[in-house]
DNA sequence: TATGAATGAGAATTCATTCAT
DNA sequence: GATGAATGAATTCTCATTCAT
């Protein structure tokens, strides 16, 4: 199993570097140092080994972003700094990414095309993320800590200014350093999404008197 | 060059639907209603004609922005509302893909991805935005108008976000109504970009009192 | 259409030679002197073309038969020679597959075995010109012209000799002539069918009194 | 040697369903249940074991219509009934292709394609047999219980009826009981040869004076 | 002996592009 | 200019056979 693991690796980088449709299985195989017909015992089909490059890419972003939990809603109930957490939980993102950034290009660069039966699989798994992340929100919004606002607009925004942060990343080559922009991102995120004078209050009420202090505040508040 | 003009626009509609692989000039000249050969009296080869497609995206893209000159700084000289003008750039943004979705998709969908010579094209242009948008930035940012922050960062985000909220929009069929959906992006922004309290004295300084109450004040303040 | 028809002939002639596994579209191409693509023009697979090459031998068959009437019944309805208008079937059967001894090949060499979705078919048309035969049969036993026997057994034994005869002929290029073959297969065929003595009567009493005289007699009877 | 007769027969299954091209050697190491490898041990190449089954096919009918010797001269020598020998023989053969359903196929259905070098080899083995059967039909013509008539064209036309009415059983899964199946095809064949007058002279001139009581006589003469 | 992973020659098919009309 | 039949390079995928274990 350590030859398909070596195949899907190849596999990577050819259809990161040529895309889908310029990417062979012979540019496959040449790579991999193997021959034309044992990539059809492993793979059944390009699309085959791509669409696994896809899941294992979903896959890998969902434990990232924890997989059957929230690192958030975990912090805030353990009575931890939420913002520290976001704030990690993006640092772990940007060094997911950082370290596929073959898988990254795949989806983000080809797999989203129309062109391809896969291209519905990619917007399903997407959409998956994007619920989790939007649940997140909600979970904030609830408890006070974000003002009040559309949640799946500000999931598309911040999503799709990760997804641009990332991929400018991988094109210029580790422009920032992690730390500091994981910074600038949350911060640029916090500041926008602060909560109102009224906010809090409302969440409180709702919440039956959950810690306020949990919230964001503005900093120096 | 009305026939150019014609088969132009079927291609698009053909790109934007099936992709660019998948898109065979068979389509295009269905769609388009002539013969095999006299596409290839007005275009070069089918890279040639998608790239013609994604040069005029970019083109009416640039003509949105404000070609030679920038919304902006003209509000800003004209004393006019800012961020007024800034709205009214967003509108103008979501409008130009909302009339031209097909161009839209094609350039996000497909042309980002490494496939095919274009790609170097579509990222030299999207830099050429990026640098625009930039700019706006620079300005507002050495006017006070927004606080102190990587503006190469600032771009990323705001262009991935913008991108990701457009495409949300195409794919969904207008979830949002264009005005209110330009006062959430231009709130969001905003809020994460009003200045800290030094930043407007710096600004002041550092251009020698240019009109302070074009800056972006925290609303009520 | 003529570029079509010619492509069909080269292409029965490269199956009857070489088999349908064994011919590739390249020998086809080859043979008709066309281009690789040029195949897929006028034909959608390479098992489109042989199907089609079926259906035609079939077709042809069907024609030489006496599509929708009978020969033989047609000649007693006239009072002519039941006889001579059978041996005359024959040799029609026999000319035809003279002409078209790729055809016959094709249908009998190579589409019988079980390999392909075509099978199915041949078998279909096979069964229908069985059937066709068969109620000839049936009609003249209903006319006391042929002693009374299982008429499913005695088309499939007319039926097998026919095509071990055609494709003997074919593979030894015309051993014997086409009249005196045809003489000697309905002899063979007419003696081992005879009415028997109480045939003729209860084909007579079956029909109401029609004209006995247009039944087979033994020769010189 | 017990391996390889294993791997024979369940080839032979598999080349009777799946047909020569489209059986795989993986089909048959599957159900074999043997590994991939082992084939080539016990035969040197699918078409090998091909030629293989047909050689037994063939050496199994050769034996069933008598090997080194005649049954029908045997009864006539021996002064025993000709007919019920030649029935006899006619009921062994039908058995033999019943309990040899698979063989039967390979040979009628595949084997004849001109697929491969071994379509030679099966001619040359049916016509062996063809010699042996016209053989036959020499001896009774000399002997004056058939009519003079092509022995050739005799053996062809009994062929190829065998062979039809054989692939049709296994087909259409027994629709004939073996003992009345035999008697109408011995009849039939019977009716078609029987002896004109003059025949019988003929040949006990030409040999004479043999046992004209072993002859065929037409029924009740 | 037995195995089955690995191989690569060869097959069918597609489609951007050309060019004679 | 306009056409579309013709082309063939390039692509995906299959499977009989080999060979190291």
């Amino acid at each position: 199993m350590e030859r398909r693991q070596h195949i899907l690796e190849k596999a990577a980088e050819v259809f990161s570097e040529k895309g889908y449709r310029m990417a062979s299985v012979s540019h496959i195989v040449d790579k991999a140092g193997i021959g034309r017909g044992t990539f059809y015992i492993y793979f059944d089909s390009k699309k085959d080994i791509f669409l696994e490059l896809i899941e294992t890419y979903f896959e890998g972003f969902a434990e990232v972003l924890g997989k059957n939990h929230s690192y958030l809603e975990e912090a805030f109930r353990g009575g931890g700094k939420v913002l520290r957490t976001w704030r990690e939980n993006i640092i772990r993102v940007l060094e997911y990414h950082r370290h596929n950034p073959h898988l990254a290009r795949i989806v983000y660069r080809e797999a989203l095309g129309r062109d391809e039966d896969f291209s519905a699989r990619v917007e399903e798994l997407e959409k998956l993320a994007r619920e989790k992340l939007r649940d997140e929100f909600r979970m904030m919004s609830e408890r006070g800590m974000i003002r009040r606002c559309d949640l799946d607009l500000v999931t598309t925004i911040i999503m799709g200014s990760m997804i641009s942060v990332i991929m400018e990343q991988l094109l210029s080559e580790n422009r920032w350093d992690m730390e500091s922009l994981a910074d600038m991102i949350v911060e640029y995120h916090i500041r926008a999404l602060i909560p109102e004078e009224g906010d809090v209050e409302r969440a409180v009420k709702g919440t039956l008197g959950k810690d306020r202090r949990a919230g964001m505040r503005r900093r120096g508040a």
